[in-house]
Formats: structure tokens, C-alpha cells, sequence
RNA sequence: GGCGCGUUCGUCUAGAGGCCUAGGACACCGCCCUUUCAAGGCGGAGAUCGCGGGUUCGAAUCCCGCACGCGCUACCA
């Protein structure tokens, strides 16, 4: 194999650009660019009726999200162009005819119906479910006389001795019986290839070296190769990246919760984030390294570092990996998407826009205390309004010590009406909640939560001091009295 | 059912005959720090390397068998 590396991502546009599918995108991208090659974008849309508008638009924003580029592809073209399947069907048809010619497929006239009752048959006999080759014996004449009136697929006519043997760069020498292999379409009776046509010819035309899927199309290996033998076609190399399953350890599917790309740009994560999480699915470069950039990744990436055993898609160390990030962003770009996210999510009662200085002051306090940016709001939200809660709530950490809490909010509301109008910043207000340490002769720890409940409606968030002096002496203060009568 | 692939801490993985009394990370537990929660620091627990046979002075690493899991088995990709 001789030229620049040339590998492919061939989604079809049936919905939403699938995870899986982003992984091995992204597996391939980085292939092609540690070689110094070209990828090559290809929609795969030969089942008409599985089309989905807006797929195609999806899959691209998927691929940039994490900044997967293609330098040949639907949008930007190429030489080896048209990128779209259903723009190439004579190709197909082309190579369809060559292979009747050469006498590697036929016409096969044989009903869904008669098709299914045969797999019925087989399954109760306990066979191999697989076509029976009753057209393989038509006569050429007949063939074609039927051809004017029946509709017809075309079958590839499958060598059935030996073994087809062949390297998988992941998992090494794969072998399959032939015996076993039946003739399987490649032209649909609409005109449309079957996908093992398509990639044939589209991968050969394209000059595809390493075909990079996921391990679901192993098996459909050997049809492969004895295409390629049959068109006297050099194959590629074929890398079957391991799968990614679910917590029962089956393939990644709706089921399995979110399985969009985008859902979880939706849900807070950060495109680094999900490219490193992605990255070491099936992949790692050494011993220790856990955290990847995009540059690194598709400097370093090798298929040698491939595992071949599935990878559980836990969302957990996502989230690990997206707090990470998010305490690695600048406060400026932190600030911005803080920024929007609480446009966003904060309740519609909340008037817009909002304030930019309270935002700006409020970032810092988030930016190592949330993991996703759904977060976000929610501990934000107090400074708009505060959710009723019960007065339970307020002693819930103190060992339910109502008559502690009582103290604690006179202490404070006193020590906090001791700090003048002019004078309400951060620094004051908290010299003045520490200033009960003495008053209560108790360490700020033991009775700080009284005052979280208090003022956020919850024992935790963040930062005491700044919130209070954020939210304002007046409001702070009243806050303060409602908690005090709610304990009676 | 058939065929294929896979099987190292809960999870992702390192490991390509002796460096392994199996390493790292996430999660978990504890301590420290501390303004709650986090973050951070330190420490801990956690894998008889699916099981059984071989080969070898020596096996997670090589060979065979078995078990289990998953994938495929469409005129879907």
C-alpha cells in the first residue's frame, strides 16, 4: 500500500449522529492525522425509508462540536466526489452489471414472501438462516426475459469453498467458513445498492486505505473481501473498533439513555471533555496518561493501542473528566458560558437580561464546584428567589438543635445589621458572620449551615460570604428573618 | 441454533515469559485543608488476571478445552 493513509466515516442520515458513531469518527480522524492523510466524509443514504431529514446537518455539528474536520466531503467536495450515495448510483449499477458479466452475481427473482418462509424453514430445521441460490440456476435467457416484467434484486454470487481469512489490525487474522456465506443482495429491487456495494465501490473510488468501523461489521467481513477479489480490487485494511455498551453491556442504543452526540453538548459537556472521555474508550498511549487534547490524541494516536474488548460508556467518568475542564477554562471564557447557561435555565420569572456584574462576580464561586452546566442555575438561582423550605431544613445539620439556630440567625442578624449600608462588601461581611464565633463561642463550622439554609434554601453551595454580600444587605437581612420565624 | 469476537480492581485500562507481592485513572472509604459543598493534598480498601488443563526453572502474558458475555445471522446500515 503505497500513498497517503485515506481513511472514511460513513454515517447514514437516519437521525441523530449516534456516540458510537462519533467514536469511531473520531478514532479515524485521528488515524488519518497521526499519518499525515486525508478523511474523507461519506453519507451513506441508500434506505430511503430510513431517511431522516436534518441528519446530515446533525452529523456535521456532531463532527465539529469536537473539531473533527474532513478535507473531502458532501459540503466542501473533493476529487473523488459526489460524497452523497444516492448522488452515485450509476456507479453501482456499473459495477453491478461487471459483476452479472463476470458471472459473481444474478438476478434473483424470489419474493420477501418466499424469503421469509425460507427462514422460517431453516430456523425450525435448525439451519443457518441464509438465501437457498434457487435464482444462481436460471438460465441467462430466462433471466432476462423475467428482468422486463418482475422486479429483481441483484445477488452477489459468494464462493462457498475455503475460508476467507483476513488481518484485522485490531484483533489480528480473522477466519471465516465459506461454507457458511450465502448470496446476499447488493442491488435492491428499488435500484439502490445495499451497503456492502456501496462501500465497494465508493471505498475503491475514493482510494480508501484502512477502512475503520465498528466490531458489529466483522462479521460481514468475508462478503467483503470476496467482493473485492471478485473486481480484482486491492481491499483496504479493515480495523473493528470494539463496541460501546451499555451498564448491561449491550450495544450503546436509545435505550441505553442519551446515545445523540449533541444531547450531551445539550446537557453541559464540554467538547474536550468528550473527546478525551471518547478517546480512551478502546484506546489508551500508556500506563498513566489520562487526560488528552485533541491535538495530542491525533498526534500520538496509533490502531496498535486499540483494544478489542468492549468499553462500557460510563457517564460518570464523563462527568469527572467535564469538571476537570471546566476548572481548566479561563474566568473569561467560564464567565461567558455561565453566562448563557443561566439565561438559559434560570426560571422564566426571572427578568432579563440579566445582571451582568452579579454573573461576572458569580463564576468564580461555580467554576470548581460543577461538574456539568446543568448545574449551573441551580445553585445560582437563590439570588433571584428562594424556593420555600421546611424549617427542618435548618437544623438538619446540626442535629436538629433548634435552639442553636435560633442563636445562630440572632447572632447574625444582629453582627449583620451592625454593618452599615456604605459599608456592605465581602470583606465586612465577613469579618461579621466570623465575629460569631466569639458571640457563640463555637467554631464557624458548627452552625454555618444554619445560615446556607437561611439564605440559599439549602445547607450547601457556594461560598457564604460573597453570596451574602452579592444578594444584598437588605435582602440578606429579611432572608435571615424568615428563617428566624420559621423556628418559632 | 450457527458463525465470529471478547473475558485483568465496580468502571476505563497498563501489561506482549521473570521488572507483577499486577501499575494508573474514575468511583468508593478515611485524614488534612476549609465558610457548607466542592476543589486540592495525603492515605486506604479494591483484581487468586473467567474456569480447567498443559508448555516452561518460571505464565496475566504461549497452547488446548470449557464457561459466560456480546456481535452478526434483512431487499438496515
Amino acid at each position: 500500500m503505497t500513498g497517503p493513509v485515506r481513511t472514511r466515516f460513513a454515517p447514514s442520515p437516519t437521525g441523530e449522529l449516534h456516540i458510537g458513531g462519533l467514536r469511531t469518527a473520531l478514532f479515524g480522524w485521528a488515524f488519518v492525522q497521526a499519518n499525515g492523510g486525508e478523511f474523507v466524509l461519506r453519507i451513506e443514504d441508500t434506505d430511503r425509508s430510513r431517511y431522516v431529514e436534518g441528519s446530515v446537518e446533525n452529523i456535521y455539528e456532531g463532527l465539529r462540536w469536537l473539531g473533527i474536520e474532513w478535507n473531502e466531503g458532501p459540503d466542501v467536495g473533493g476529487p473523488h466526489g459526489p460524497y452523497v450515495q444516492s448522488e452515485r448510483l450509476d456507479k453501482y449499477h456499473a459495477v453491478a452489471d461487471e459483476l452479472r458479466a463476470r458471472g459473481r452475481a444474478y438476478r434473483c427473482y424470489c419474493t420477501s414472501e418466499r424469503l421469509a418462509q425460507l427462514r422460517k424453514d431453516q430456523q425450525k430445521d435448525g439451519l443457518a438462516p441464509g438465501y437457498d441460490g434457487r435464482c444462481r440456476r436460471l438460465s441467462d435467457d430466462e433471466a432476462e426475459e423475467r428482468a422486463r416484467s418482475e422486479p429483481f434484486v441483484v445477488r452477489f454470487r459468494m464462493d462457498r469453498t475455503g475460508v476467507t481469512t483476513f488481518p484485522d489490525l485490531i484483533r489480528g487474522d480473522v477466519t471465516f467458513q465459506n461454507s457458511l456465506q450465502d448470496d446476499f443482495v447488493i442491488l435492491k429491487t428499488d435500484g439502490f445498492p445495499t451497503y456492502h456495494l456501496a462501500m465497494l465501490v465508493d471505498d475503491h473510488d475514493m482510494e480508501i486505505t484502512h477502512v475503520i468501523r465498528a466490531e458489529e461489521w466483522l462479521a460481514s467481513g468475508p462478503r467483503h473481501l470476496q467482493l473485492y477479489e471478485a473486481m480484482g480490487w486491492e481491499p483496504p485494511r479493515f480495523a473493528h473498533l470494539p463496541l460501546l455498551v451499555d451498564r448491561d453491556g449491550r450495544k450503546l442504543s436509545k435505550r441505553s439513555g442519551d446515545v445523540a452526540a449533541l444531547d450531551y453538548r445539550e446537557n453541559g459537556y464540554l467538547p474536550e471533555a468528550m473527546l478525551n472521555f471518547l478517546a480512551f474508550l478502546g484506546w489508551s498511549l500508556d500506563d498513566h496518561t489520562t487526560h488528552i487534547t485533541a491535538e495530542e490524541f491525533s498526534r500520538v494516536f496509533t490502531l496498535d493501542r486499540v483494544v478489542p474488548n468492549p468499553a462500557f460508556f460510563d457517564v460518570e467518568r464523563l462527568d469527572a473528566l467535564n469538571g476537570h475542564y471546566i476548572r481548566a477554562l479561563a474566568p473569561e471564557a467560564w464567565c461567558e458560558l455561565v453566562a448563557g447557561c443561566l439565561d438559559r435555565d434560570l426560571p422564566a420569572a426571572v427578568p432579563r437580561p440579566l445582571d451582568r456584574d452579579l454573573v461576572t462576580a458569580v463564576a468564580p464561586l461555580l467554576q470548581e464546584r460543577v461538574a456539568r452546566l446543568g448545574e449551573v442555575a441551580g445553585l445560582v438561582r437563590f439570588f433571584f428567589d428562594l424556593a420555600d423550605y421546611p424549617a427542618s431544613l435548618l437544623t438538619e445539620r446540626i442535629n436538629g438543635d433548634t435552639e442553636l439556630a435560633a442563636r445562630t440567625l440572632d447572632a447574625a442578624l444582629a453582627a449583620l445589621e451592625g454593618v452599615t449600608p456604605e459599608a456592605w462588601a465581602p470583606e465586612p461581611v465577613e469579618a461579621a458572620l466570623r465575629s460569631l464565633q466569639d458571640t457563640l463561642d463555637l467554631k464557624l463550622r458548627k452552625f454555618v449551615s444554619v445560615l446556607y439554609v437561611a439564605i440559599m434554601g439549602a445547607p450547601r453551595g457556594i461560598p457564604l460570604f460573597d453570596s451574602v454580600a452579592l444578594l444584598g444587605r437588605d435582602e440578606s437581612i429579611a432572608r435571615l428573618q424568615a428563617a428566624r420565624e420559621k423556628l418559632g
